[in-house]
RNA sequence: GGCGACGUAGCCAAGUGGCAAGGCGGGGGUCUGCAAAACCCCUAUUCACCGGUUCGAAUCCGGUCGUCGCCUCCA
């Protein structure tokens, strides 16, 4: 297994230091509702540690979440909320926008606040060490005195105090130097320390949360691009200056940005769309198509035309999942192993999705073609899910299908003596309801059909071909199979 | 200003020296009473532009134009 790291520039060989993956991905600052960026970061390293298991690996991976920093205090200050109100609001609805997403839970989800503790005890030994120093009850990090300082982000001090949109804090003995603990004004949230009440600063938690359930050494560190400056170039210089041992992880892997027409979608902007938005619209097989069909490093634009189109792939790809083999010759079974060979060298090469995705899709037509001409493809289509489903975490669940139940004859031919129509407005204006509920209307559908499949016997296919005109209108879509109707909502 | 990435069909997007993946859309066909779904065929002689290296370049080198990101809170 090949991974780029942003570390060394490159690809490199993926060596774990054990059989235990060690994986930490930065999480969120729950200030605010979590956005398709966010949605886009955690389906990418979701997706990579479904691989890595996959190959064989035992893994651990921690997410913490930065329950505490200004933001989440000014807008609890807005709201007349406490702060710790506030980050919990934000990080219940985080939890819920990643199960939505079928995106598996950390193993550990370490909270800023909780840790208080060590992270205390990692700033004293920077201090101890030389490498922080405390000004007016708050504790700075001296980036003079790590030598390597910059080596993630690929610059020099000099570099970056030319950017010049630094501001030189007075109390800091270098413009650079970043805060470990930060002293609180009256009022804010505080937690004693040696140095008098304060919050851990933002860098800090990460390096104090790692060392804490990773060890002195991660295998892979992830987060979004734009951590790599400066937070992720902190966390090395905490980290390392604190251990002494180098290197703090040993593969950086970063995810480009998504991308909201001509910017970044990000908060501060003010451009963006939540997840909840977004799985109002759209399906989270589609979502996670969407982010997987660009490479992870590569920068992806959000457009509704793009989400639609991963929605009709993830709709092929429910269906071809739904499929049944009805027996079929065994010995003419289609082979699904060079498929799984293209799918497992595309991960392999620092997880490229997009072509694991188009042999998924290659395998999905071979499946469909096979079903046609009655060939067996239950092997096929175990190999299907275990890729599709269990790596690349397609749910593949055909929502809103439906099976026609058969009504009746008594039933149908009162009904078709009445007002069919009358049926149909009703199952129409459920449907345009806020809060419809579908099992409300699948008797009426159901017995619709049911008189349609006589009408069809009887070769009035007009009548028959309204309602399913009609139906269809109203966002039912009815398929015609061999054996018995099925219907499906379709918006 | 400094650092970096990118520019591939109608749209999204792989590929990074040897005949241009995949998805969506579009056109034609098979199946069907007709549809839908599925399947089959077609849909980039060409990879922003210009020049160079090479037997051979979308892929390497130089330049031009354009887009975006980071340098400040951010996945």
């Amino acid at each position: 297994m090949k991974v780029w790291s942003t570390l060394s520039g490159k690809k490199e060989d993926f060596v774990p230091q054990g059989n235990e993956v060690k994986m930490y991905i930065c999480g969120v600052t729950p200030y605010a509702e979590a956005h398709i960026g966010h949605a886009m970061s955690y389906i990418i390293f979701d997706v990579i540690r479904r691989y890595i298991k996959f190959s064989g690996y035992r893994l651990k991976y921690v997410q913490n979440v930065t329950d505490i920093d200004d933001k989440i205090i000014n807008r609890a200050n807005q709201q007349g909320i406490e702060a710790s109100e506030l980050a919990k609001r934000y990080t219940d609805s985080f939890f819920e926008d990643m199960d939505a997403l079928n995106i598996l839970p950390a193993d550990v989800y370490p909270r800023a606040t909780g840790e208080i503790a060590k992270i205390i005890e990692v700033i004293r030994g920077l201090i101890d060490k030389g490498y922080a120093y405390e000004a007016k009850g708050s504790v700075y990090f001296r980036v003079r005195q790590a030598a390597s300082y910059g080596k993630l982000a690929h610059r020099d001090l000099e570099s970056m105090i030319a950017g010049a949109r630094i501001e030189a804090g007075e109390e800091k003995e270098h413009p650079m130097d970043f805060v470990l603990w930060k002293a609180s004004k009256p009022g804010e949230p505080s937690w004693e320390s040696p140095w008098g009440g304060g919050r851990p600063g933002w860098h800090i938690e990460c390096s104090a949360m790692s060392l804490k359930y990773l060890g002195d050494t991660l295998d892979i560190h992830g987060g979004g691009q734009d951590l790599i400056f400066p937070h992720h170039e902190n966390e090395i210089a905490q980290s390392e200056s604190f251990t002494g041992k180098e290197p703090f992880a040993r593969y950086w892997l970063h995810n480009g940005l998504l991308q909201f027409g001509e910017d970044k979608m990000s908060k501060s902007l003010g451009n963006l769309i939540t997840i909840k938005e977004a799985l109002a619209d759209y399906s989270a097989d589609a979502i996670r198509i969407f982010v997987l069909s660009s490479h992870y490093r590569s920068p992806l634009k959000y457009s509704r035309e793009a989400l639609a189109a991963a929605e009709a792939g993830a709709e092929r790809l429910r269906r071809v999942a739904g499929r049944e083999s009805d027996g079929g010759n065994e010995a003419e079974t289609i082979a699904a192993e060079p498929y799984r060979k293209r799918f497992i060298e595309a991960m392999e090469d620092d997880f490229n999705a997009p072509q694991a995705l188009a042999a998924v899709f290659d395998l999905a037509r071979d499946i469909n073609q096979a079903a046609d001409i009655g060939k067996s493809f239950g092997k096929a289509k175990k190999t299907l899910v275990e890729l599709a489903g269990g790596v690349l975490g397609l749910t593949m669940e055909a929502k809103n299908v439906f099976y026609y139940e058969e009504v009746a004859a008594t039933e149908i031919a009162v009904t078709r003596k009445r007002d069919i129509y009358k049926l149909i407005d009703g199952v129409g204006s459920e449907l345009l309801k806020e809060g419809r509920n579908i099992d409300t209307i699948r008797g009426d559908v159901n017995l619709l059909i049911g008189v349609r499949e006589a009408l069809r016997k009887d070769k009035e296919y007009k009548l028959a071909d309204e309602i399913r005109n009609k139906l269809n209108s109203l966002g039912i879509a009815i398929e015609d199979k061999s054996t018995f109707p099925v219907w499906r909502i379709t918006r």
